[in-house]
DNA sequence: TAGATTGTTAATCGATTAACAATC
DNA sequence: TAGATTGTTAATCGATTAACAATC
Protein backbone atom coordinates (compact mmCIF):
# COMPACT_ATOMS: atom_id res chain seq x y z
CA UNK A 1 0.00 0.00 0.00
CA UNK A 2 0.70 3.53 -0.69
CA UNK A 3 1.19 5.29 3.00
CA UNK A 4 -0.18 3.87 6.01
CA UNK A 5 -4.21 4.89 6.50
CA UNK A 6 -5.70 5.25 9.78
CA UNK A 7 -7.86 2.99 11.76
CA UNK A 8 -10.67 5.45 11.54
CA UNK A 9 -11.50 5.05 7.77
CA UNK A 10 -10.81 0.83 8.32
CA UNK A 11 -13.33 0.70 10.68
CA UNK A 12 -15.77 3.06 9.11
CA UNK A 13 -15.34 0.91 5.99
CA UNK A 14 -17.72 -2.08 7.34
CA UNK A 15 -20.49 0.41 7.54
CA UNK A 16 -20.25 1.84 4.05
CA UNK A 17 -20.60 -2.22 3.14
CA UNK A 18 -23.68 -2.30 5.00
CA UNK A 19 -25.10 1.21 3.42
CA UNK A 20 -24.41 -0.17 0.49
CA UNK A 21 -25.81 -3.48 0.79
CA UNK A 22 -29.13 -1.07 2.19
CA UNK A 23 -29.03 0.38 -1.33
CA UNK A 24 -28.80 -2.10 -3.51
CA UNK A 25 -31.40 -4.10 -1.95
CA UNK A 26 -33.76 -1.22 -2.69
CA UNK A 27 -32.44 -1.34 -6.09
CA UNK A 28 -30.90 2.02 -5.96
CA UNK A 29 -27.88 2.25 -8.47
CA UNK A 30 -26.00 5.07 -8.10
CA UNK A 31 -25.57 7.75 -4.83
CA UNK A 32 -23.51 10.84 -4.67
CA UNK A 33 -21.08 11.40 -1.48
CA UNK A 34 -23.76 14.31 -0.08
CA UNK A 35 -26.90 11.67 -0.50
CA UNK A 36 -24.87 9.09 1.39
CA UNK A 37 -23.43 11.23 3.73
CA UNK A 38 -26.82 12.28 4.75
CA UNK A 39 -28.02 8.66 5.20
CA UNK A 40 -24.81 7.42 7.77
CA UNK A 41 -24.29 10.72 9.75
CA UNK A 42 -20.81 11.91 7.93
CA UNK A 43 -20.68 14.42 5.91
CA UNK A 44 -20.31 14.58 1.86
CA UNK A 45 -16.59 15.72 2.07
CA UNK A 46 -15.34 13.05 4.90
CA UNK A 47 -17.09 10.48 2.27
CA UNK A 48 -14.73 11.39 -0.30
CA UNK A 49 -11.62 11.60 1.73
CA UNK A 50 -12.21 7.63 2.74
CA UNK A 51 -13.45 6.34 -0.55
CA UNK A 52 -10.33 7.80 -1.83
CA UNK A 53 -8.07 6.33 0.18
CA UNK A 54 -8.57 3.54 -2.02
CA UNK A 55 -8.51 4.91 -5.28
CA UNK A 56 -11.01 6.72 -7.54
CA UNK A 57 -13.95 4.89 -7.22
CA UNK A 58 -16.37 8.08 -8.26
CA UNK A 59 -17.04 9.39 -11.39
CA UNK A 60 -17.66 13.20 -11.36
CA UNK A 61 -21.01 14.61 -12.20
CA UNK A 62 -22.22 11.27 -11.77
CA UNK A 63 -21.71 9.97 -7.66
CA UNK A 64 -20.75 6.58 -7.12
CA UNK A 65 -22.26 3.52 -8.86
CA UNK A 66 -23.67 1.48 -5.56
CA UNK A 67 -22.70 -2.52 -6.81
CA UNK A 68 -18.86 -1.09 -8.00
CA UNK A 69 -18.56 1.13 -4.47
CA UNK A 70 -19.76 -2.06 -2.94
CA UNK A 71 -16.91 -3.90 -4.59
CA UNK A 72 -14.26 -1.76 -4.32
CA UNK A 73 -14.45 -1.54 -0.56
CA UNK A 74 -14.97 -5.29 -0.45
CA UNK A 75 -11.53 -5.49 -2.24
CA UNK A 76 -10.10 -2.72 -0.09
CA UNK A 77 -11.12 -5.10 2.90
CA UNK A 78 -10.00 -8.32 1.64
CA UNK A 79 -13.29 -9.52 1.67
CA UNK A 80 -12.96 -11.52 -1.36
CA UNK A 81 -9.75 -13.72 -0.16
CA UNK A 82 -11.52 -16.26 2.28
CA UNK A 83 -9.49 -16.51 5.75
CA UNK A 84 -9.63 -19.86 7.52
CA UNK A 85 -10.97 -19.70 10.72
CA UNK A 86 -11.24 -22.11 13.99
CA UNK A 87 -13.21 -21.45 17.20
CA UNK A 88 -11.86 -22.23 20.23
CA UNK A 89 -13.91 -23.02 22.83
CA UNK A 90 -17.95 -24.33 22.35
CA UNK A 91 -19.82 -22.98 25.25
CA UNK A 92 -22.41 -20.82 25.16
CA UNK A 93 -21.15 -18.01 23.07
CA UNK A 94 -18.98 -20.04 20.97
CA UNK A 95 -21.66 -22.16 20.27
CA UNK A 96 -24.04 -18.97 19.24
CA UNK A 97 -21.07 -17.64 17.20
CA UNK A 98 -20.74 -20.83 15.44
CA UNK A 99 -24.51 -21.22 14.76
CA UNK A 100 -25.60 -17.69 13.82
CA UNK A 101 -22.25 -15.99 12.53
CA UNK A 102 -21.95 -15.18 8.87
CA UNK A 103 -18.38 -16.26 8.24
CA UNK A 104 -18.73 -16.17 5.01
CA UNK A 105 -20.22 -13.03 4.30
CA UNK A 106 -17.08 -11.74 6.06
CA UNK A 107 -14.69 -13.39 3.84
CA UNK A 108 -14.19 -16.33 6.06
CA UNK A 109 -14.56 -19.71 6.67
CA UNK A 110 -14.86 -21.90 9.86
CA UNK A 111 -13.19 -25.04 9.45
CA UNK A 112 -14.31 -26.43 12.77
CA UNK A 113 -14.56 -25.96 16.39
CA UNK A 114 -11.91 -27.39 19.37
CA UNK A 115 -13.59 -28.27 22.95
CA UNK A 116 -12.31 -30.12 26.24
CA UNK A 117 -15.48 -30.68 27.66
CA UNK A 118 -16.52 -34.58 26.24
CA UNK A 119 -20.15 -34.14 25.71
CA UNK A 120 -19.18 -31.64 23.35
CA UNK A 121 -16.11 -33.16 21.77
CA UNK A 122 -16.77 -35.32 18.59
CA UNK A 123 -20.60 -33.52 18.30
CA UNK A 124 -21.20 -30.91 15.58
CA UNK A 125 -23.21 -27.72 16.14
CA UNK A 126 -24.80 -26.32 12.81
CA UNK A 127 -22.43 -28.70 10.65
CA UNK A 128 -19.14 -27.60 12.18
CA UNK A 129 -17.35 -30.09 14.03
CA UNK A 130 -16.33 -29.77 17.21
CA UNK A 131 -12.65 -30.89 18.36
CA UNK A 132 -10.38 -32.06 21.32
CA UNK A 133 -8.54 -29.36 21.94
CA UNK A 134 -5.20 -31.52 22.24
CA UNK A 135 -5.69 -32.28 18.79
CA UNK A 136 -5.10 -29.03 18.17
CA UNK A 137 -1.81 -27.99 17.77
CA UNK A 138 -1.42 -30.96 14.93
CA UNK A 139 -4.49 -29.47 13.45
CA UNK A 140 -2.83 -25.98 13.32
CA UNK A 141 0.19 -27.35 11.58
CA UNK A 142 -1.89 -29.33 8.92
CA UNK A 143 -3.90 -26.69 8.05
CA UNK A 144 -3.42 -23.00 7.24
CA UNK A 145 -5.40 -21.07 10.04
CA UNK A 146 -5.45 -17.41 9.38
CA UNK A 147 -7.74 -16.40 12.79
CA UNK A 148 -8.46 -18.07 15.79
CA UNK A 149 -12.14 -17.34 17.60
CA UNK A 150 -11.10 -17.30 21.22
CA UNK A 151 -14.61 -17.81 22.98
CA UNK A 152 -13.45 -19.87 26.19
CA UNK A 153 -12.94 -19.23 29.88
CA UNK A 154 -11.08 -16.38 31.17
CA UNK A 155 -8.90 -18.52 32.67
CA UNK A 156 -7.39 -20.42 30.04
CA UNK A 157 -7.18 -16.95 27.70
CA UNK A 158 -3.55 -16.15 28.15
CA UNK A 159 -2.05 -19.29 27.63
CA UNK A 160 -3.73 -20.26 25.17
CA UNK A 161 -2.85 -17.22 23.01
CA UNK A 162 0.53 -17.57 23.99
CA UNK A 163 -0.01 -21.48 22.53
CA UNK A 164 -1.29 -20.06 19.32
CA UNK A 165 1.23 -17.09 18.59
CA UNK A 166 3.90 -20.07 19.07
CA UNK A 167 1.81 -21.87 16.54
CA UNK A 168 2.37 -19.07 14.15
CA UNK A 169 -1.02 -17.92 13.97
CA UNK A 170 -1.66 -14.29 13.08
CA UNK A 171 -5.20 -13.10 13.95
CA UNK A 172 -7.22 -13.91 17.14
CA UNK A 173 -10.77 -12.58 17.34
CA UNK A 174 -10.50 -12.45 20.95
CA UNK A 175 -13.71 -12.64 22.92
CA UNK A 176 -12.91 -13.88 27.02
CA UNK A 177 -12.91 -10.30 28.24
CA UNK A 178 -9.22 -10.88 29.15
CA UNK A 179 -7.17 -7.96 27.51
CA UNK A 180 -4.27 -9.82 25.94
CA UNK A 181 -1.35 -8.59 25.46
CA UNK A 182 0.72 -10.06 22.81
CA UNK A 183 4.49 -9.13 21.93
CA UNK A 184 4.74 -10.06 18.55
CA UNK A 185 3.57 -7.46 16.41
CA UNK A 186 2.65 -9.16 13.36
CA UNK A 187 0.23 -10.65 15.38
CA UNK A 188 -3.52 -9.16 15.04
CA UNK A 189 -5.36 -9.19 17.85
CA UNK A 190 -8.85 -7.80 18.06
CA UNK A 191 -10.57 -7.36 21.17
CA UNK A 192 -14.26 -7.93 21.77
CA UNK A 193 -15.31 -6.56 25.12
CA UNK A 194 -19.14 -6.10 25.05
CA UNK A 195 -18.69 -5.27 28.58
CA UNK A 196 -17.36 -1.69 27.42
CA UNK A 197 -20.03 -1.11 25.13
CA UNK A 198 -22.84 -1.65 27.60
CA UNK A 199 -20.62 0.49 30.18
CA UNK A 200 -20.35 3.57 27.17
CA UNK A 201 -24.00 3.08 27.17
CA UNK A 202 -24.68 3.66 30.58
CA UNK A 203 -22.90 6.85 30.98
CA UNK A 204 -24.92 8.22 28.19
CA UNK A 205 -28.16 7.39 29.58
CA UNK A 206 -27.06 9.11 33.09
CA UNK A 207 -25.45 11.99 31.29
CA UNK A 208 -28.48 12.80 29.01
CA UNK A 209 -27.58 12.64 24.62
CA UNK A 210 -26.76 10.33 22.62
CA UNK A 211 -23.17 10.59 21.29
CA UNK A 212 -23.01 12.72 18.66
CA UNK B 1 -21.51 18.25 34.01
CA UNK B 2 -19.04 20.69 33.10
CA UNK B 3 -18.35 20.72 29.65
CA UNK B 4 -18.69 17.76 27.30
CA UNK B 5 -16.27 14.81 27.25
CA UNK B 6 -14.87 13.37 24.41
CA UNK B 7 -16.36 10.09 23.60
CA UNK B 8 -12.84 8.88 22.96
CA UNK B 9 -12.38 9.71 26.63
CA UNK B 10 -15.35 7.78 27.57
CA UNK B 11 -14.43 4.70 25.23
CA UNK B 12 -11.25 4.14 27.43
CA UNK B 13 -12.68 4.51 30.63
CA UNK B 14 -13.68 0.67 30.63
CA UNK B 15 -10.68 -0.05 29.66
CA UNK B 16 -9.41 1.71 32.83
CA UNK B 17 -11.58 -0.11 34.61
CA UNK B 18 -10.32 -3.32 33.68
CA UNK B 19 -7.09 -2.81 33.77
CA UNK B 20 -7.31 -1.44 37.74
CA UNK B 21 -9.18 -4.77 38.52
CA UNK B 22 -6.33 -7.15 37.34
CA UNK B 23 -3.99 -4.13 39.27
CA UNK B 24 -6.07 -4.82 42.25
CA UNK B 25 -6.09 -8.34 41.93
CA UNK B 26 -2.58 -8.09 41.99
CA UNK B 27 -2.34 -6.69 44.92
CA UNK B 28 -0.87 -3.74 43.55
CA UNK B 29 -1.96 -0.44 45.74
CA UNK B 30 -1.17 2.49 43.59
CA UNK B 31 -0.01 3.69 40.64
CA UNK B 32 1.63 6.48 38.62
CA UNK B 33 0.31 7.78 35.16
CA UNK B 34 3.52 6.55 33.44
CA UNK B 35 3.80 3.25 34.61
CA UNK B 36 -0.16 2.61 33.86
CA UNK B 37 0.22 3.96 30.69
CA UNK B 38 3.32 1.46 30.20
CA UNK B 39 0.75 -1.22 30.67
CA UNK B 40 -2.10 -0.17 28.66
CA UNK B 41 0.20 1.17 25.87
CA UNK B 42 -0.91 4.83 26.48
CA UNK B 43 1.13 7.84 27.21
CA UNK B 44 1.08 9.31 30.88
CA UNK B 45 0.02 12.75 29.36
CA UNK B 46 -2.88 11.24 27.45
CA UNK B 47 -3.75 8.94 31.16
CA UNK B 48 -3.53 12.34 32.85
CA UNK B 49 -5.85 14.05 30.72
CA UNK B 50 -8.49 11.76 30.36
CA UNK B 51 -8.57 11.31 34.32
CA UNK B 52 -8.79 14.94 35.09
CA UNK B 53 -12.04 15.28 32.86
CA UNK B 54 -13.27 13.73 35.88
CA UNK B 55 -11.13 15.19 38.75
CA UNK B 56 -8.47 14.94 41.18
CA UNK B 57 -8.06 11.09 41.51
CA UNK B 58 -4.03 11.60 41.83
CA UNK B 59 -1.79 12.97 44.45
CA UNK B 60 1.24 14.56 43.35
CA UNK B 61 4.39 13.03 44.03
CA UNK B 62 2.79 9.94 45.06
CA UNK B 63 0.58 8.55 41.97
CA UNK B 64 -3.10 7.14 42.01
CA UNK B 65 -4.65 4.36 44.42
CA UNK B 66 -5.85 1.97 42.54
CA UNK B 67 -9.12 1.14 44.70
CA UNK B 68 -9.57 5.15 44.50
CA UNK B 69 -9.31 5.64 41.03
CA UNK B 70 -11.55 2.73 40.29
CA UNK B 71 -14.24 3.64 42.27
CA UNK B 72 -13.35 6.99 40.73
CA UNK B 73 -14.09 5.84 37.53
CA UNK B 74 -16.96 3.98 38.10
CA UNK B 75 -18.16 6.97 39.66
CA UNK B 76 -17.91 8.65 36.22
CA UNK B 77 -19.55 5.60 34.34
CA UNK B 78 -21.93 5.37 36.70
CA UNK B 79 -21.89 2.27 37.37
CA UNK B 80 -23.08 2.23 41.36
CA UNK B 81 -26.69 3.06 39.77
CA UNK B 82 -28.39 -0.02 38.97
CA UNK B 83 -30.14 0.15 35.46
CA UNK B 84 -32.52 -2.46 34.55
CA UNK B 85 -32.35 -4.07 31.33
CA UNK B 86 -34.77 -6.81 29.82
CA UNK B 87 -33.80 -9.11 26.76
CA UNK B 88 -35.40 -9.25 23.50
CA UNK B 89 -34.53 -12.72 21.31
CA UNK B 90 -33.80 -16.07 23.67
CA UNK B 91 -32.45 -17.48 20.55
CA UNK B 92 -28.69 -18.18 20.86
CA UNK B 93 -27.36 -15.28 20.93
CA UNK B 94 -29.64 -13.93 23.32
CA UNK B 95 -29.33 -16.84 25.25
CA UNK B 96 -25.97 -16.76 25.59
CA UNK B 97 -26.10 -13.51 27.33
CA UNK B 98 -28.24 -14.50 29.63
CA UNK B 99 -26.06 -16.95 30.58
CA UNK B 100 -22.84 -15.86 30.49
CA UNK B 101 -22.55 -11.57 30.61
CA UNK B 102 -22.22 -10.08 33.89
CA UNK B 103 -25.10 -7.71 33.55
CA UNK B 104 -24.36 -6.90 37.11
CA UNK B 105 -20.78 -6.45 36.89
CA UNK B 106 -21.66 -3.32 34.30
CA UNK B 107 -24.11 -1.66 37.13
CA UNK B 108 -26.80 -3.44 35.26
CA UNK B 109 -29.64 -6.08 36.25
CA UNK B 110 -31.57 -8.33 33.65
CA UNK B 111 -35.36 -8.23 34.82
CA UNK B 112 -36.66 -10.86 32.08
CA UNK B 113 -36.46 -12.13 28.88
CA UNK B 114 -38.71 -12.06 25.96
CA UNK B 115 -39.74 -14.09 22.72
CA UNK B 116 -41.78 -15.35 20.53
CA UNK B 117 -41.19 -19.06 20.03
CA UNK B 118 -43.91 -21.50 22.24
CA UNK B 119 -40.57 -23.67 23.45
CA UNK B 120 -39.07 -20.72 24.48
CA UNK B 121 -42.12 -18.84 26.66
CA UNK B 122 -42.40 -19.65 29.73
CA UNK B 123 -38.91 -21.76 30.65
CA UNK B 124 -36.07 -20.10 32.49
CA UNK B 125 -32.78 -19.58 31.49
CA UNK B 126 -30.07 -19.35 34.04
CA UNK B 127 -32.71 -18.32 36.69
CA UNK B 128 -33.97 -15.31 34.09
CA UNK B 129 -37.54 -16.08 32.90
CA UNK B 130 -38.75 -16.04 29.21
CA UNK B 131 -42.29 -14.05 28.73
CA UNK B 132 -44.39 -13.92 25.60
CA UNK B 133 -43.53 -10.95 23.78
CA UNK B 134 -47.47 -10.28 23.76
CA UNK B 135 -46.74 -8.94 27.11
CA UNK B 136 -43.44 -6.49 26.74
CA UNK B 137 -45.92 -2.99 26.94
CA UNK B 138 -47.54 -4.24 29.47
CA UNK B 139 -44.30 -4.81 31.21
CA UNK B 140 -42.75 -1.70 30.14
CA UNK B 141 -45.86 0.39 31.49
CA UNK B 142 -45.49 -1.62 34.64
CA UNK B 143 -41.56 -1.41 35.68
CA UNK B 144 -38.77 0.96 34.50
CA UNK B 145 -36.73 -0.56 31.79
CA UNK B 146 -33.53 1.44 30.79
CA UNK B 147 -32.14 -0.69 28.67
CA UNK B 148 -33.48 -3.51 26.07
CA UNK B 149 -30.67 -5.86 24.60
CA UNK B 150 -31.60 -6.29 20.97
CA UNK B 151 -31.17 -9.98 20.24
CA UNK B 152 -33.87 -11.17 17.48
CA UNK B 153 -34.05 -11.72 13.90
CA UNK B 154 -32.65 -8.43 11.66
CA UNK B 155 -36.17 -8.74 10.24
CA UNK B 156 -37.67 -7.32 13.57
CA UNK B 157 -35.30 -5.24 14.55
CA UNK B 158 -36.79 -2.05 12.97
CA UNK B 159 -40.22 -1.98 14.28
CA UNK B 160 -39.55 -3.36 17.24
CA UNK B 161 -37.04 -0.94 17.79
CA UNK B 162 -39.56 1.92 16.52
CA UNK B 163 -42.35 -0.04 19.20
CA UNK B 164 -39.65 0.52 22.43
CA UNK B 165 -39.07 4.32 21.56
CA UNK B 166 -42.69 5.03 21.58
CA UNK B 167 -43.11 2.93 24.76
CA UNK B 168 -39.99 5.66 26.03
CA UNK B 169 -37.44 3.10 26.12
CA UNK B 170 -34.03 5.25 26.03
CA UNK B 171 -31.36 2.84 25.68
CA UNK B 172 -31.15 0.24 23.08
CA UNK B 173 -28.26 -2.49 22.58
CA UNK B 174 -28.98 -3.50 19.79
CA UNK B 175 -26.82 -6.44 18.00
CA UNK B 176 -29.27 -7.06 15.63
CA UNK B 177 -26.79 -6.20 12.72
CA UNK B 178 -28.62 -3.63 11.51
CA UNK B 179 -28.19 -0.12 11.38
CA UNK B 180 -31.21 1.49 13.53
CA UNK B 181 -31.79 5.06 12.96
CA UNK B 182 -33.84 6.58 15.73
CA UNK B 183 -34.83 9.85 15.35
CA UNK B 184 -35.28 10.34 19.09
CA UNK B 185 -31.83 12.30 20.00
CA UNK B 186 -32.77 11.41 23.45
CA UNK B 187 -32.62 7.39 23.46
CA UNK B 188 -28.70 6.50 23.27
CA UNK B 189 -27.91 3.28 20.85
CA UNK B 190 -25.43 1.35 20.91
CA UNK B 191 -24.82 -0.77 17.89
CA UNK B 192 -22.69 -4.28 18.46
CA UNK B 193 -21.35 -4.93 14.76
CA UNK B 194 -19.61 -8.01 15.13
CA UNK B 195 -18.84 -8.54 11.53
CA UNK B 196 -16.81 -4.75 11.83
CA UNK B 197 -14.82 -6.38 14.56
CA UNK B 198 -13.70 -9.49 12.12
CA UNK B 199 -13.78 -7.38 8.88
CA UNK B 200 -11.22 -4.94 10.28
CA UNK B 201 -9.19 -7.65 11.14
CA UNK B 202 -9.11 -9.33 7.91
CA UNK B 203 -7.84 -5.56 6.36
CA UNK B 204 -5.11 -5.72 9.31
CA UNK B 205 -4.11 -8.72 8.42
CA UNK B 206 -3.49 -8.62 4.73
CA UNK B 207 -1.85 -5.49 4.54
CA UNK B 208 0.22 -6.59 7.47
CA UNK B 209 1.26 -5.21 10.81
CA UNK B 210 -1.15 -4.65 13.87
CA UNK B 211 -2.99 -1.41 14.37
CA UNK B 212 -0.54 0.38 16.85
C1' DT C 1 -22.65 23.50 -23.21
C1' DA C 2 -24.40 23.74 -18.40
C1' DG C 3 -25.00 21.25 -14.24
C1' DA C 4 -23.47 18.11 -11.12
C1' DT C 5 -20.31 15.98 -8.42
C1' DT C 6 -15.95 14.13 -7.83
C1' DG C 7 -10.84 14.26 -6.43
C1' DT C 8 -7.77 16.95 -4.00
C1' DT C 9 -5.70 20.86 -1.74
C1' DA C 10 -6.18 24.20 2.03
C1' DA C 11 -8.27 25.57 6.48
C1' DT C 12 -10.12 24.30 10.72
C1' DC C 13 -10.90 21.80 14.46
C1' DG C 14 -10.02 18.51 18.09
C1' DA C 15 -7.18 15.11 20.25
C1' DT C 16 -2.79 13.73 21.73
C1' DT C 17 1.68 14.77 23.42
C1' DA C 18 5.10 17.63 25.65
C1' DA C 19 6.45 20.71 29.15
C1' DC C 20 6.51 22.57 33.53
C1' DA C 21 4.85 24.81 37.67
C1' DA C 22 2.35 23.19 41.73
C1' DT C 23 2.50 20.25 45.55
C1' DC C 24 2.51 16.07 48.09
C1' DT D 1 14.20 19.53 52.08
C1' DA D 2 14.64 16.75 47.76
C1' DG D 3 12.32 13.66 44.73
C1' DA D 4 8.43 12.26 42.51
C1' DT D 5 4.48 12.82 40.11
C1' DT D 6 0.36 15.16 39.43
C1' DG D 7 -2.73 18.86 37.23
C1' DT D 8 -2.79 21.96 33.61
C1' DT D 9 -1.24 24.93 29.98
C1' DA D 10 1.08 25.13 25.50
C1' DA D 11 2.69 22.80 21.25
C1' DT D 12 2.09 19.38 17.96
C1' DC D 13 -0.05 16.30 15.33
C1' DG D 14 -3.77 14.19 12.84
C1' DA D 15 -8.51 13.99 11.38
C1' DT D 16 -12.39 16.33 9.71
C1' DT D 17 -14.42 19.91 7.08
C1' DA D 18 -14.51 23.43 3.55
C1' DA D 19 -13.41 25.03 -0.89
C1' DC D 20 -12.68 24.70 -5.58
C1' DA D 21 -10.60 23.25 -9.87
C1' DA D 22 -11.08 19.18 -12.80
C1' DT D 23 -14.14 16.58 -15.51
C1' DC D 24 -17.92 13.65 -16.59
Amino acid sequence: MKYRISANVIKRLPRYIRQLDVLSAAGVEKISSSELGRQMGFTASQIRQDLNCFGGFGQQGYGYNVKQLREGIAGALGMEKNLNAIIIGAGNFGHALITNFKFEECGAHLLCAFDISPDKVGIKVAGTEVRHVDTLVSFLEENHVDVVVLTLPQSEADSTAELLVRCGVKGIWNFTGVDLDIADESVVVENVHLSDSLLTMGYYLRNGEGKD
